[in-house]
DNA sequence: CGACTTTTACTGATCGATCGATAAAGATGG
DNA sequence: CCATCTTTATCGATCGATCAGTAAAAGTCG
């Protein structure tokens, strides 16, 4: 896996174009164009169209998180020995997925889109990436949450986590609708408005649920592994 | 637009076909085969491949926002003069979504992964059919949150009625990711478990947004470092 | 009524374009 | 020369769409 401009430049018109067309409506043709080389050569560097799209995700998810778990790590170092309060824990889940998806040096809001589809996707591709690339950071960030708020169950801080990527990723990807329902007024260019608006949101509905204890869900986290949801 | 049994049963096919491979993955052969009939039958049908999109979206949307509308104008009517409680309206916005994704006879979960790419898509047509079919509801169920929550504004109603959706459509798509990061703890395929979970979780959202109306108010303590060598 | 025409619903054959992928030859630099 | 990278040419498969043609129902008229 040499790190080769030629592989980056692939990368990149990959991205973009499989977050404009999906998996299915990219070509590898347009794919070349993009990159400014030969088909084939697409077929020399990643084999399959298959593998060119695990490593587009690849490539952008090792970066975001890692970034989510350093971070992750530092808040509970810097807490210790108590638990980081749960603004601080959501922020840190948030920002570089609200960052990576503003900053057009990483993809921007094309690696967004693609993470929208993958995250949302009931096709054995992308759950299967999902799974690959998103449950280590997921568990880590439930058990924070678990640790913030006690008096949340297990299965609410999986809920809670869910909720909270599923109003993050579309503000990553941005499509403009929240300003044209508006007239303008939300428009969220800015990723501190996002983060000083989406917070607040997800931590008062964490607390509610942990106020409110729904449905008899007993608390118990003793397997960590499991193969697929019956 | 005769109410022809054909048409219908291509209707279904191609529900499952969009949602299962998207539009470019879907093709007209197979879903004339998952329908029963050869591909030209289609095109006689519905022209194109466009067209006969276009039409899978429509016949749910508009069975989905005229329930939501009518509910919505029922719960207006019982609370006046006063404003409908937020949980209510919030309720009658997400029941329909929910139930949707949760009955076979409609498509189930395959208008809601169909949906779901809908709203998060950033290509020509699902913009366009978007706003087409769900503006409308959006603006209607935004003036209902504000005049049931008189401390938000405009731009923050618009943020937590797409909040709300965001969260909701996952649920109706179900991809099972709850369930595999919860060990099924949080397998939530009973309507009336998730509505008890997401409507307290997003009114006390609201209600947050409604209490901290600082649009500018950037949280700054935990602010990352992103900058690699900076 | 019965003969004729029109409309509707459907089918088999096939079009040109494009798809992902491969083989093999050419270029490039150590 | 050899290994790595890039290109040309092309494969078989599949794509959306169109065509002519058929069977049956519906409409028309003496």
């Amino acid at each position: 896996m040499a790190t080769n401009q030629t592989r980056a430049t692939i990368l990149d018109a990959a991205e973009t174009v499989f977050a404009e067309a999906g998996f299915a409506g990219a070509s590898m043709r347009a794919i070349a164009q993009r990159a400014g080389v030969n088909q084939p050569l697409i077929h020399y560097h990643f084999e399959s169209k298959d593998r060119l799209y695990a490593e587009v995700i690849h490539r952008r998810a090792a970066d975001i998180n890692g970034q989510r778990l350093s971070a992750l790590d530092a808040l509970i170092d810097r807490a210790a020995p108590a638990a980081p309060g749960l603004e601080d824990i959501v922020t840190t889940l948030l920002r570089p997925t609200i960052e990576l998806g503003h900053d057009p040096a990483r993809g921007g809001q094309h690696y967004a889109n693609l993470v929208v589809a993958l995250g949302n996707g009931t096709d054995e591709r992308s759950v299967r990436l999902t799974a690959e690339h998103y449950n280590e950071v997921a568990r880590r960030f439930i058990a924070a949450i678990q640790s913030s708020l006690p008096g949340v169950g297990r299965a609410d801080a999986v809920r809670g986590y869910l909720y909270a990527i599923s109003i993050a990723l579309p503000q990553m990807a941005r499509t403009g609708r929240a300003a044209a329902l508006s007239d303008g007024l939300a428009d969220d260019s800015d990723v501190e408005t996002i983060l000083a608006r989406t917070v607040p949101f997800i931590c008062a509905g964490l607390r509610a649920l942990a106020d409110e204890p729904g449905a008899t869900l007993p608390i118990q986290d003793n397997k960590l592994e499991r193969e697929e949801a019956g």
